[in-house]
DNA sequence: GTGGGCATCATCCGATCGGCTACTCCGGTG
DNA sequence: CACCGGAGTAGCCGATCGGATGATGCCCAC
């Protein structure tokens, strides 16, 4: 509804890797008078210089940054940045995985890109002014979230599921992890606790909605 | 390379449910004096309304559009109106399911929002030619597949699969499928024939890498 | 009008899984 | 130093799975 007070507009990096997108939100901010957009970048490297050229107050990031490094990842490191920038997360998805490494990563904003662009303004302003700004299904994801203990499914764990995505018996999981068969039974069950499933089959679709591991594509 | 020769620009019409990419795609577009985009829709009944009004040459559609009814439904309704446009299939994703929907839909065209600017427009006009346009890892998924048997899951084993991925038994799948143990059975059988795998998590987890089923979100 | 694909059902059987209990190492933390 | 959690290991055993084989009814296409 208001502008802000002062007359420097705020400075804004765009980060994502798809040319589109950053196309449209350059000419979606470009109708802003106070909002500037100083750079943008399409990978983690560029990114860190840009933001380390220009000092941006707000960098919009997409957190589906490629294949590589996710946009968790880049968060951290960009505010590990010398006068690090707010970080605002503009993704497509909103699940729980992402929200929460973006938010522990160091992020104040999470907004979802279909949102209308009002939003996405209002939310950059609030950033600028290093306020919190949440996406009404991602609100409802945490508050949803806090309610229940977090299933903090370790590394050994996450590659036990890996290796059950593709099809492997406990036999060849123990060999591909060099461990007996014993062990991966061990990590099998904890998995199961941890994501409330008892199946293998469960496991796999549980941890693909967790984002605990990725489906490819 | 070379410029359309004729004096019309291209009429073109946007279908994305990303506000942020229908206005990158317009600023894209709009620098290229032979690109008109003459109209944009969010969701699959404005597409209708807008398409039948402007008899664009090109409709630029996102497949993942909003979570109702697919980018493919969608493409088959546009086509279906009198004086069809050609579709151009843009889309953040590259999966086979999605991309053989499409294109069994009517799609001329299916190109990744992470494209350059360049290919973007030379799509556009080779569409509007009524040439085929394919990204380059779409393409390869193409050919990938035409030297496979075509993995067509039947209606019964999509269903079988979502249990499956909701860790269900034999016994607890056929309860909920009102048939025996032994259907169950059979269908898996021939679901783990047509994903490749033999065990119910690989089953899982292929499924939903080929988007035969959704992993919620 | 016959073949093929789909859905259905049945039986057999070895292999695997999942739950249970119990133990050893190790690195951090109070 | 004692405690805890993660990782690794072991054996037992009933339940379940997965493959093989074979059969029936239906509908559609050639």
């Amino acid at each position: 509804m208001t502008d802000t007070p002062t007359g420097q507009p705020v400075r804004v990096v765009l980060v994502d890797d798809h040319p589109v997108v950053r196309a449209g939100l350059r000419a979606l901010l470009g109708g802003q008078d106070d909002l500037a957009v100083v750079g943008e970048a399409g990978d983690l490297d560029t990114a860190e210089r840009v933001v380390r050229a220009e000092h941006p107050h707000v960098v919009l990031m997409d957190l589906s940054l490629g294949d590589g490094p996710g946009g968790a990842e880049t968060t951290a490191r960009l505010l590990a940045l010398p006068d690090p920038p707010h970080v605002l997360v503009l993704t497509t998805y909103d699940t729980e995985a992402d929200i929460l490494r973006a938010l522990e990563a160091g992020a104040v904003g999470y907004l979802l890109k279909d949102a209308p662009p009002e939003q996405l303004f209002a939310g950059i302003r609030a950033t600028a002014r290093g306020e919190t700004v949440l996406a009404a299904s991602v609100a409802a994801r945490l508050v949803r979230r806090a309610s229940s203990p977090g299933p903090v499914v370790t590394e050994r764990e996450v590659e036990v599921l890996e290796l059950l995505a593709r099809g492997l018996g406990n036999r060849e999981m123990a060999r591909e992890l060099f461990v007996s068969e014993a062990t991966v039974k061990s990590h099998l069950s904890h998995v199961y606790a941890k994501l409330g499933v008892d199946t293998r089959a469960g496991a796999v679709a549980a941890a693909i909605e967790r984002r605990i591991i990725r489906s490819g594509g």
